[in-house]
RNA sequence: GCGCCCGUAGCUCAGCAGGAUAGAGCACCAGAUUCCUAAUCUGGGGGCCAUGGGUUCGAAUCCCGUCGGGCGCACCA
């Protein structure tokens, strides 16, 4: 047992051994897949400590009856140090009940690990590419990117937290069409810097402020030299100008969420090494693309539709309508074209792939994950690909929908909202929902500070352990592991739902959701609010017991180990864990 | 029409790789503050887990159908 082993994962061994040892007398048959044994506290605590259903699960394979099997495997746990029951209920579920000089030991385990508590092997230090935001870099962050942003980042920490090697990336796609169309606008932006009379922006142009400074700094830099030039001579240099210039903006953005990425891939980069032309070899190789036409669209044919040979990837094979094209007619790379060479690209430096995307991008997920597939399994290595939808986030104000609409410049800025409620509330309330479910945002509701609001709920119950610790150290009182003994049932109650920190975070990250971590520091600082107030009504059950040093310095290690707690839960959703409220 | 996501208390949502009597907040009702931070806590009412089947010792959870809501169905990104 090393000193990161905590108290349920040393339960799962102890169960593990058990089953081992019965094999071993030949009460249980060998080779039994345990995959669903599990130990677990029951949601009674009046059951027990931890709870197996391991006689349950094992017992119809093994030809028994499930509370024989039970009472074998009792037999043996209740040789386990620390057990001090074992029992079989309801159908053949096993309670085990604990000393208290158990949960004692995982109290002085977060003591020892403090901000490493909680960290763990699980990840094996496999190697996990999350791709996240990647918004386009024509204009500022909006609250469109916002929940993708804090869902990516929170899950790359847990990740990480959790024993991966993780690098965050972001895909700026500067190829597109979308890309010339800012550059014509910063055009637009540079004439008028030079003092032309341009005349509002045109229809199918960006007509966002933002882009005014970036026509200044060309004005300044080239002068009127590409006023009256044909596009071929500004062109491709305006747009990379330009998308430096939104690069460094949405950087910015991000920074004041407090994400930061690793690597900035470029597709226009990934277009100029050749990366797609040797994915469609690759493809072609497996019979994945051939040159075929497509069909017509659905329902009315336009005019000038008239089939062209296409090269097409065969997504129907993977549940897709139809094949899709990976280069347009003029022989240019289509986004699909594109990003599934960057995916193959991504897939060679690392063990998994996790993408975040909007919900409006699920029609593509099929296709996309048939290439990787195609494309890593032609090399026998097959890299795991996973495409974590996050839903649609309606902006309410006082209940009223806030209208975004790009086109006419009225989308609200994601550096707005943080500006207005602040990056903890912003973070905070994007992770107390599942991803995959829509969520509402009501400026209103999210800026109360109350009850209503969870991020407080949290960071209060980190102040008042703060603020109990500044006073017991200005009455003389320190916390110590010495009197520990002296805590009680109550006390206890808290460390054990602290226990099952270590097993949340590999649950979330193996699940790839950082909510569960903010759903689960919900819970305990509610646990800790809920023992506070004991104190109201009985002064003996306060931290800080004048006439009781020894008590006083146990509650107050309780204190300290809580609020360590708290402050590793807040850390892997970018959270600050504030000392005073 | 097809694909993906969602449907749990009046409202907003949890429910941990099927597990024991379905949880929390808001709202409503009744209480707690000479006392470590009341931005807190305690108690109460309120549920056919949309619906109909299936799988099994056991289903809110897995599978199929139906209904309802959202998103998407381009050589766009």
């Amino acid at each position: 047992m090393t000193q990161n082993t905590t108290l349920h994962a040393a339960f799962a061994g102890h169960v593990a051994a058990a089953l081992d040892a019965l094999e071993a007398a030949g009460t249980l048959p060998a080779g039994l897949s345990r995959n669903a044994v599990a130990v677990e506290p029951p949601r009674d605590p009046s059951h027990g400590d931890l709870a197996t259903n391991a006689a349950m699960v094992l017992a119809k394979p093994a030809g028994t009856n499930p509370r024989a099997l039970a009472e074998a495997l009792a037999g043996e746990l209740r040789k386990v140090p620390g057990v001090t029951g074992a029992e079989i209920a309801g159908p053949g579920f096993l309670n085990l009940r604990l000393d208290a000089a158990a949960w004692l030991d995982e109290l002085r385990a977060i003591a020892a690990l403090g901000a490493d508590y909680g960290r763990s092997g699980f990840g094996g230090g496999t190697t996990v590419n999350v791709e996240y935001v990647s918004a386009n870099p024509t204009g500022p962050m909006h609250m469109g990117h916002c929940r993708g942003a804090v869902v990516g980042d929170a899950l790359a920490t847990l990740l990480e937290f959790a024993g991966h090697k993780v690098t965050r990336e972001y895909y700026v796609n500067d190829a597109g069409a979308q890309v010339q169309v800012l550059a014509r606008s910063v055009h637009l932006r540079y004439k008028e810097a030079l003092g032309i009379e341009i005349g509002g922006i045109p229809e199918g142009l960006y007509p966002g402020a933002y882009l005014v400074p970036t026509g200044h700094r060309l004005a300044t830099h080239y002068g009127s030299r590409f006023v009256d030039a044909p596009d071929s001579e500004w062109l491709d240099l305006f747009r990379t100008e330009a998308v430096a210039d939104m690069m460094a903006m949405i950087r910015d953005d991000l920074a004041l969420l407090g994400i930061k990425h690793d690597v900035f891939s470029s597709e226009a980069e990934l277009q100029a090494a050749g990366k797609p032309e040797e994915a469609e070899a690759m493809l072609r190789a497996h019979d994945l693309v051939y040159d075929g036409h497509l069909e017509a669209p659905k329902g009315k044919t336009p005019e000038d539709w008239e089939p062209v040979e296409l090269p097409l990837f065969r997504s129907t094979k993977f549940g897709d309508d139809q094949d899709r094209p990976i280069r347009k007619s003029d022989g240019s790379w289509t986004y699909f074209g594109a990003d599934l060479a960057y995916h193959y690209q991504k897939a060679a430096s690392a063990d998994a792939l996790v993408d975040i995307w909007g919900a409006d991008h699920a029609g593509t997920v099929k296709r996309i994950k048939a290439a990787v597939a195609a494309l890593t399994g032609a090399e026998g290595r097959t890299v795991p690909f996973e495409v974590k939808l996050v839903q649609m986030v309606q902006l309410l104000r006082d209940g009223e929908p806030v209208k975004m609409s790009k086109r006419a410049g009225t989308f609200v800025t994601l550096a707005d909202v943080v500006r207005e409620v602040g990056k903890d509330v912003v973070r905070f309330t994007m992770l107390t929902r599942k991803p995959e479910a829509q969520m509402d945002f009501d400026f209103a509701k999210v800026v109360e500070a109350s009850k209503d609001n969870p991020v407080f709920y949290v960071q209060y119950a980190h102040a008042r352990i703060c603020s109990t610790l500044r006073k017991g150290a200005a009455e003389g009182f320190a916390p110590s592991p010495e009197g520990l003994e002296l805590l009680g049932e109550e006390e206890l109650a808290l460390v054990r739902l602290a226990a099952q920190f270590p097993r949340l975070v590999e649950a979330a990250a193996a699940a790839r959701e950082p909510h569960r971590v903010a759903f689960f520091l919900y819970d305990l600082a509610a646990a800790f609010h809920g023992y506070w107030n004991v104190g109201n009504d009985r002064p003996e059950k306060r931290f800080i017991v004048a006439q009781d040093a020894r008590l006083t310095g146990a509650r107050l290690y309780l204190a300290t180990q809580i609020g360590q707690l708290v402050r590793n839960g807040l850390a892997l959703l970018g959270v600050e864990a504030v000392e005073e409220m």
